[in-house]
RNA sequence: GGCCCCAUCGUCUAACGGCUAGGACACAGGAUUCUCAUUCCUGUAACCGGGGUUCAAUUCCCCGUGGGGCCA
């Protein structure tokens, strides 16, 4: 039998890192055994459901790579299996609700919030636990009418048979409940808004869900979905796996609470993917060996579910920095220049021809960007040089901009005080840059390239016997940083007429 | 409060009765170096507690303790 996995998001928010591991385990687990793994949107609350976050989890799932073969904005083959949202399925779900009804396995119950908060009252001083008496579990179908006739409200309880329910978890083996501590649950606000705990075992049924992988803050719920399966008399076999959550620094669940988790966060600062996924799966899951940079395509293949742990994990946003830098040292400048071209155009710092102003229109098409202050056109080789000097500096991409905004400014800001090597003085400052003037003055146009820029300015620095006296006053002066990529590869990227403008800048600073 | 789940360095984890308890991130030191980063070395750092079982327990069992989740 076809292995069948899915993931179910609701779309009363943004796809968050917790969704995302959850899928792709998901993802992962249908993926290796050759199944389909299926996206189902599960916006039964209309209040809150909006398209946008429909839109949100499809985009991000899809922009991890996480594709599926059914969901709601495609379906790999017939579609038999849809349709892929629960708001268009009120219809199947009514038929459900009906049977149950009819067969007394469910029935309306016109408790009032103060009556159902009194009777809780009333356990809880018995040191009882609370939970719903099944007082209107006696009404015939008769008096239901009548009271909903008279327009009393109500909801539609299913009647808890209280056994002792066992079922095996992959992940934590053998899991009992005893559903005699539980009263009877409310599966439905009414006819046409059936609740979670009804709609997932319907959905799960009938679409053929094999195996049903969720976060463990799920596994209570499990005995309820069992119990309502069995009155529906599904024939459907799933195997659960509750997988650990996803902590936060406190550890507990990671939620709104800890700021912002959403998946397109960690995309606008600039995360790659493949960082997030490689980041993710290692969360809970280990390879066994002491491999720990995995490709989706190598994680497909080594993927399982034996090797899950059962305690939950910290985010660390630490490690995830480190494998992003990781994956962004792995690319090549070209890719990585398309990358950061959205950065520094929200940066303000470059415009992309023909979007904006006219004054774009004359510059070629071997440039197709343009540096807003200047008004030079570049090319996409200019980005790729620029972002090769801090390829190995990245953590994320959105650091770009604080990095290497000196290649996009016509004036440098920076305390002349930083140009000071070992508190030399401004004579000898003044000297040095003279100096390394003069070395770069020399080169003619075709030698400047890195290699003799380094040659030349190395000699010079050399016959100083200090380096860094000849160095850091000429990095400083191109960079205005404190820290940054050498003085020999900006200069290089910078060009010469920029180099020498720059160094007198910096003199004339002093 | 009830039920359920969990427990190895700060964090993610390896170990499936016998090892100086391994790796990675982070941190500290060093090498390279004008700075930052990369890279390469080195170091600090953990078996929650108590009982069993066993020749031997991080590992198996029980009880605590702690943490978490769900329901209310």
């Amino acid at each position: 039998m076809k292995i069948r996995t899915r993931i179910a998001p609701s779309p009363t928010g943004p796809l968050h890192m917790g969704n995302a591991r959850t899928a792709l385990f998901s993802y992962l687990f249908s993926k290796k055994e050759g199944g389909d793994f299926i996206v189902r949107v599960e916006d039964t609350d209309k209040e809150r459901s909006e398209p946008k976050w429909e839109r949100d989890a499809l985009e991000n799932l899809e922009w991890l790579g996480l594709n599926w073969d059914e969901g709601p904005t495609f379906t790999k083959d017939r579609g038999s299996f849809g349709p892929y949202r629960q708001s268009e399925r009120t219809g199947i779900y009514k038929e459900y609700l009906e049977k149950l009804l009819k067969e007394k396995r469910a029935y309306w119950c016109f408790c009032t919030t103060e009556e159902l908060d009194a009777q809780r009252q009333d356990l809880v001083s018995r040191g009882e636990t609370p939970r719903y008496s099944g007082r209107c579990r006696g009404l015939s179908i008769p008096e239901q009418e009548k009271n909903r006739s008279d327009g009393k409200s109500a909801v539609i309880r299913f009647v808890i048979d209280p056994r002792k329910i066992t079922f095996k978890d992959i992940i934590r083996e053998e899991v009992s409940f005893d559903m005699a501590l539980s009263g009877d649950i409310v599966i439905a606000k009414n006819m046409e808004t059936p609740l979670y705990n009804f709609t997932v075992v319907i959905d799960d049924e009938l679409m053929q869900i094999t195996h049903v992988i969720r976060g463990e803050d799920h596994i209570s719920n499990t005995p309820k979905q069992i119990l309502i399966k069995e009155a529906l008399l599904f024939k459907g076999k799933i195997q659960y796996a509750h997988i650990p959550l996803l902590l936060a620094e406190d550890r507990t669940k990671l939620s709104k609470r800890h700021g912002d988790n959403s998946v397109t966060k960690f995309r606008e600062e600039g995360y790659l993917p493949e960082a997030i996924v490689n980041f993710l799966v290692l969360l809970g899951w280990n390879p066994g060996g002491e491999k720990e940079i995995f490709t989706l395509k190598e994680l497909i293949a080594e993927f399982s579910l034996d090797r899950v742990h059962k305690g939950g994990a910290v985010f660390n946003l630490q490690r995830l920095d480190w494998i992003n830098g990781f994956y962004i040292r792995q690319k090549n400048t070209k890719e990585l220049a398309e990358m950061i071209v959205p950065y520094l155009k929200e940066a303000g710092l470059l415009s992309q021809n023909g979007e904006e102003k006219e004054f774009h229109l004359h510059i070629q098409k071997s440039q197709p960007y343009t540096i807003q202050e200047t008004g030079e056109g570049v090319s996409l080789d200019f980005l790729a040089d620029v972002v090769a000097l801090y390829q190995e500096r990245l953590k994320k991409l959105s650091e770009i901009t604080q990095l290497a905004d000196f290649f996009f400014t016509k004036e440098l800001e920076y305390e002349k005080e930083l140009l000071s090597w070992k508190g030399a003085e401004n004579t000898a400052i003044i000297a040095s840059l003279g100096r390394s003037q003069e070395v770069l003055s020399s080169l003619k146009e075709g030698e400047w390239k890195k290699e003799k820029i380094e040659e030349m300015l190395l000699l010079e620095a050399e016959a100083a016997g200090d380096r860094g006296s000849l160095l850091w006053p000429l990095r400083v002066s191109l960079t205005g940083k404190k820290a940054s990529a050498g003085p020999f590869e900006v200069a290089a990227v910078l060009g010469k007429e920029k180099t020498l403008a720059r160094i007198t800048q910096a003199q004339e600073k002093l």
